[in-house]
DNA sequence: TGCGTTTTTGACAATCATTATCGTTACGAC
DNA sequence: GTCGTAACGATAATGATTGTCAAAAACGCA
């Protein structure tokens, strides 16, 4: 099973958009961090921005969320499961962890015979520097 | 304040897309409920679907949800605030609602100092009819 | 270091749900 | 019935995302 043959290479613009995700601290949309890289010398294609950020994002490495109306915003994230208090002003997030609510999922996915649970949370928000 | 003015008018179109929501099971797409309507012989544009059922939602009559990669689904719903438990196969659908939930995200929101809360919770597992 | 294979890239076109236009229709108060 | 205005709807526009495919770049190997 572990059979992958999938050969990964590396490759500059891969690691350019990796390393800003580092040092980038709330969410952003594919189109921003392509102007961004742009801004910073860095050719890479629109194209590869959106792809590297869907591998990222299916390899687990960053999260997406997919606000009302507006883009998919992806960030690098700490490991394991957690949810988003974001700023809806200036998108500034905050990870939060609720075991009580997982619990709460799974105990009413269950009752109902549900099987197979997972669940989406974000929580929204003005945070307190946009709040004035 | 509570001066309105805004004269929301009874339109053959509006009553068509509410009353085939009535009857409607689970979620739908704005293109779909157009087509049912053209099958009845309805005469409805589909831009008036989409006004409508942006309107029905914005009342808090009707229920949206935004799966991954897909159109936006509308499905009347019962009143008050309450979630949904969606089975992926077939899109079988069951409202919970979850008062720990609720104040939970509301106190998590309060510690980091975020005002003007919301939030947003789906729960997808398989139904109890699909499992086999 | 040079070569061949395979992945990756990226400029550009295509997709497609949703929204904006704007002239026409028709509610509903009088 | 008239009239002012909200609603309609055919159509064009929008805009994020995806598809295309020839050219560029990794990497295993000699
Ligand atoms: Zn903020
Ligand atoms: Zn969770
Ligand atoms: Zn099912
Ligand atoms: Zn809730």
């Amino acid at each position: 099973m572990s059979e992958s043959g999938t050969a990964v290479r590396n490759t500059r613009q891969r690691s350019a958009v990796s390393a800003l995700l580092a040092e980038m601290e709330g969410f952003h949309s594919a189109q921003d961090l392509h102007a961004m890289l742009r801004q910073r010398g860095e050719r890479v294609g629109l194209t590869t921005v959106y792809r590297t950020l869907q591998g990222l994002a299916d390899a687990g490495e960053i999260d997406v969320m997919r606000p009302p109306g507006g883009e998919h915003l992806y960030r690098r994230c700490s490991e394991g499961h957690h949810h988003h208090l974001v700023c809806r002003a200036c998108g500034s997030t905050v990870e939060v962890a609720g075991p009580a609510v997982e619990s709460w999922a799974d105990r009413v996915a269950a009752q109902h015979g549900y099987a197979d649970v997972s669940h989406t949370l974000e929580i929204f928000g003005t945070c307190p520097a946009c709040a004035r």
